[in-house]
DNA sequence: TTGTAAGCGTTATCAC
DNA sequence: GTGATAACGCTTACAA
């Protein structure tokens, strides 16, 4: 009958040890203590043998550090967001960290619980690509001395540390291009218009236009929200007008379907009949009906460093005074959803 | 000058209450104790307004419960994935429960590491979608008592619960349907050959070609990985054959996608040249150059019911000796991508 | 080189 | 109606 081992006292009785000699060879203090190395095997040998796993709430309770992060997005559907979970699930591991996931689900009332929720949970330090309307919680947490970082969805002179796209840089890019390729009448088929990947999309666009002599036209900037439905929807009202565009920039890949599924739907061909840019790269963009022109962001690039630094942040108080924000170069992916207007 | 709160003592002290009345009234217990209406809303207004949230941490190790789930999951940029961690997290939030992520990356050693790192948290439930090699440890970590589900790459006969999808009825149906529409040399390219799902994907394929009196050709059935590369690998090589098949069976979104790329880069089209079924259904499938033919699966269901199952394993030590085995139906969609062959 | 004991923030048991 | 206190499993001074 081999006894059950819970505990770190169960272990240090079956091995006839201290509990604070096993905790020290546990974590790896083994040798500042001096112990023996006889012990040293021992120890680690029965926590091996009895399946033994330290208890990371007393671990966490003692410590206050509990070798977690939270990470709050607002819709892990949205392959964007997957791929960047991805990279920074990874990234946390590999530094022992590991990664409670929250789905704010574009809501902001959920995001303020979600914050909430993870403050309880007591993580060191908490990633978040906000819904972007409502920032003071946010801020709050932030201040109070969280160790939190922004991504995407950045929010700037709040003084909150951000990761982000250079999301004005990739929406002119997208409209040089389409004006380049002949095209003067573009819509822009936006996201949550708060948030400032649009804003700053948007700004791009209108710059865009402007450098050529465009007066941008209100009445083509249009939606609300990063969704297909959105991207529908706009296209839909869009090929209602007496004179639709020639062209659309749409703000995100979900987006970019929803334009796809309305201009299939209405019998019309891309870019024969329109011509499409979308921000995002996906792994689908180059198979779709016609394969499409994107703004590629730097995804993996953006979880890795997020990841990192929040963890400076954590270890190091100085280095918190230090207020990160980064912008990471996008890139334009030539298909052949765009074409040449005449 | 406002105290600040981080604790139930502080919280006590500034109420000029006993630490006990101000954790029964924050657990709700008020009226059992027979608290008093006004005490009982001073405190929770006290709390609201220094915002004291409890720690999870020291409830934890008190009460040896968490509220936290772990998901562990083969790769979530894989949509598929994303869509069910999507509808986990969500239903257990719903519950009251958090959810810790972590992504095997279709590596089994890591897996293992992860599944303890799930028990160092002290998760009340894991649920996992293996990588499908080896499951020994999982077996051993749920016969020790934890709570613990298999979704998607189930297990059978090794006295798992699992949620799945009926996997041979999907590679039944798609290759019936292939069959239907003229073809006789149908490739199949799998996902990991020992996983479940590709097991039993391949049976209804099987399956589906003897009912028609077509002996399976077993050159044709090749692939080892649910991921885009595979899905090209393989094409460029059955292509490579003096005698090609006239249709593929994709065992997963990501293999079709690298069918895609292949058959595009060898100057061929689907259909005309090549009819492709690929397994699981996704937003961008009705959108690809030929709108995909697909095997819908029900995520969603899936993620919920995973949920639900493992909450009551969780709650009822009775229910845990039913042997929860749920095999999820499946549909065929069919759009454009197979031909008809004459 | 190893051990003792206090304390992390919470809840449950028992008392008043 | 409310309060004091032990205990959850761990780490870390401080002792020896």
């Amino acid at each position: 009958m081999v006894k059950t081992v819970n505990d770190i006292r169960d272990l240090a009785e079956v091995l006839g040890l201290s509990i604070t000699t096993v905790s020290r060879v546990i974590n790896g203090k083994a040798k500042k203590y001096r112990i023996s190395d006889e012990t040293q095997k021992r120890v680690l040998l029965a926590a091996k043998q009895y399946n033994y796993v330290p208890n990371k709430l007393a671990r966490g309770l003692k410590l206050s550090r509990t070798d977690t992060l939270g990470l709050i997005i607002p819709d892990i559907s949205n392959p964007f967001f997957a791929d960047i979970a991805q990279s920074i699930e990874k990234e946390a591991r590999s530094k022992g960290y590991s990664l409670i996931l929250c789905d704010s689900g574009e809501d902001h009332v959920l995001e303020k619980e979600l914050i909430a929720l993870l403050l309880s949970h007591k993580v060191d330090g908490i990633i978040i690509a906000p819904v972007g309307t409502d920032y003071s919680y946010i801020v709050q947490t932030y201040n109070s001395g969280m160790p939190l970082i922004v991504i995407d969805r950045c929010i700037t002179d709040m003084g909150l540390p951000y990761i982000t796209s250079d999301n004005y840089q990739g929406g002119n890019d997208a409209v040089n291009y389409l004006i380049s390729m002949g095209h003067r009448k573009i819509a822009c088929i936006q996201g949550i218009p708060k948030s400032m990947p649009t804003i700053e999309r948007v700004r791009g666009y209108r710059d865009a236009l402007l450098s050529h002599g465009i007066h941008p036209d209100e009445s083509l900037i249009v939606g609300d929200n990063y969704n297909t439905e959105n991207g529908y929807k706009q296209t839909r009202i869009l090929f209602s007008m007496e004179n639709p565009p020639t062209a659309i920039f749409a703000l995100s890949n979900l987006i970019g379907l929803g334009v796809i599924k309305a201009v299939e739907e209405m019998g019309l061909r891309i870019p024969e009949n329109i011509s499409l840019i979308s921000f995002d790269e996906q792994p689908y963009s180059a198979f779709l009906g016609t394969p499409m022109t994107t703004v590629g962001q730097k995804k993996n690039e953006m979880g890795q460093l997020a990841v990192n630094v929040l963890l400076r942040y954590i270890g190091n108080k100085e280095y918190r005074k230090k207020l990160v924000n980064m912008t990471l170069k996008t890139n334009l992916i030539v298909r052949s959803s765009v074409r040449k207007n005449v």
